[in-house]
DNA sequence: CACTCTGTCTACCATATGGTAGAGAGCAAT
DNA sequence: ATTGCTCTCTACCATATGGTAGACAGAGTG
């Protein structure tokens, strides 16, 4: 079955935004992209801004839910989590480049979306902050600032993820082979950060 | 003395693009912020691209320069001329956030532009390459890519500078003793990352 | 049939933007 | 005085962009 025009508009808009930038993208690519008319495009979405609200809730939603399920399935263990979330973000992320390039946006919102966006992810943030404290008092992981910690990890992870200039610098190149060494180093990389 | 107009259009086309974007930013408003008609910064650069083109090399330079001088003057430990150039780098990068928020725009650059920036900075890349291998060698630090550990720092540090929105999320505020914190919660991290 | 509602379209508009053309002011050299 | 050079300006233009107005087709309903 063929996903819903709304459905197809979002997609669309989520990757141009999240590849290009937003304000590098205008309706009329994304219609063209969608293969609809711009007027359609803004039946759906009555302005450039509230697609943009549109694309950032759902992709914080899948986000948050591809995190939930991996945080569900992984042992009890600190470092096994990290690498279970670090995992699990890192297939979607790859599949589609655009999501995680599309948060990087959200320094450059309008104040009002991005507070919406932040009010959405809040939530996870708290309870990582939470575990984290906990794993540190119990001597699991290494005593620091878990908010700090946390805000690191995900720096880490988004930035890795979102800049290929630096990996090709570095001599990478996206090959198969390399994105699952470069995961892989991903995950020792934060283990050892926060290694006891 | 008072700086010649071109720096002047330098200095806060750099803000101005690291601040909001490349493609949010307009001509007029760079003009306007410079206190000068659009058509002398079309004197001094013949196009937008041109503009950029000045403004990354710029920027570039400058960043080769603060790190060059930082491990110059740095201890021959290498877990202490990681922290040398994480101070180093920091300083600039809270003064002028814009300055670090400009790297990250390169991954949407036409491929020319951008080429020409790498290209400036994969001396330095191959640098820090040869250095870690050779440190990883001698036992003074994890053993793993070191491509990668390189790409995976610049990740962290860039990704931590660009996005304050996630340390706001997670309870942090820009206050100097915050930044103080951060910084040194950086240094740790990455010298843990490291650490053999 | 008539009426309304949904979804898509064509036609159009006001504004912003990157860029061109060319004038004029200040200044140094001939 | 004239010429030429450097730097800045006003005036203008073609195009792209976000958005409005409203027509039209189809489906469901009285």
């Amino acid at each position: 079955m063929r996903p819903s025009t709304r459905d197809r508009i979002l997609t669309s808009a989520t990757d141009l935004f999240g590849l290009r930038g937003v304000d590098a993208v205008s309706l009329d690519l994304i219609a063209t992209d969608v293969g609809v008319a711009k007027q359609t495009l803004l039946y759906w979405f009555p302005s450039k801004d509230e697609l943009l609200e549109g694309v950032l809730a759902q992709a914080a939603a899948e986000l948050v839910l591809v995190i939930d399920a991996a945080l569900r399935s992984a042992p009890d263990e600190p470092l096994e989590r990290l690498d279970a979330v670090v995992r699990a973000v890192f297939r979607p992320a790859v599949r589609r480049p655009a999501l995680l390039g599309l948060i990087r946006e959200v320094s450059r919102l309008p104040a009002g979306v991005a507070e919406q966006l932040t009010g959405r992810v809040q939530p996870l943030a708290q309870r990582a902050h939470a575990y984290l404290q906990a794993e540190m008092n119990a001597g699991r992981l290494r005593r620091a600032d878990p908010g700090l910690i946390a805000a690191l990890c995900y720096a880490t992870v988004t930035g890795i993820a979102t800049e290929p200039e630096a990996l090709r610098v570095n001599g990478w190149e996206p090959s198969a082979a390399g994105l699952r060494r470069l995961r892989d180093e991903l995950r020792a990389f934060l283990r050892a950060a926060l290694a006891p």
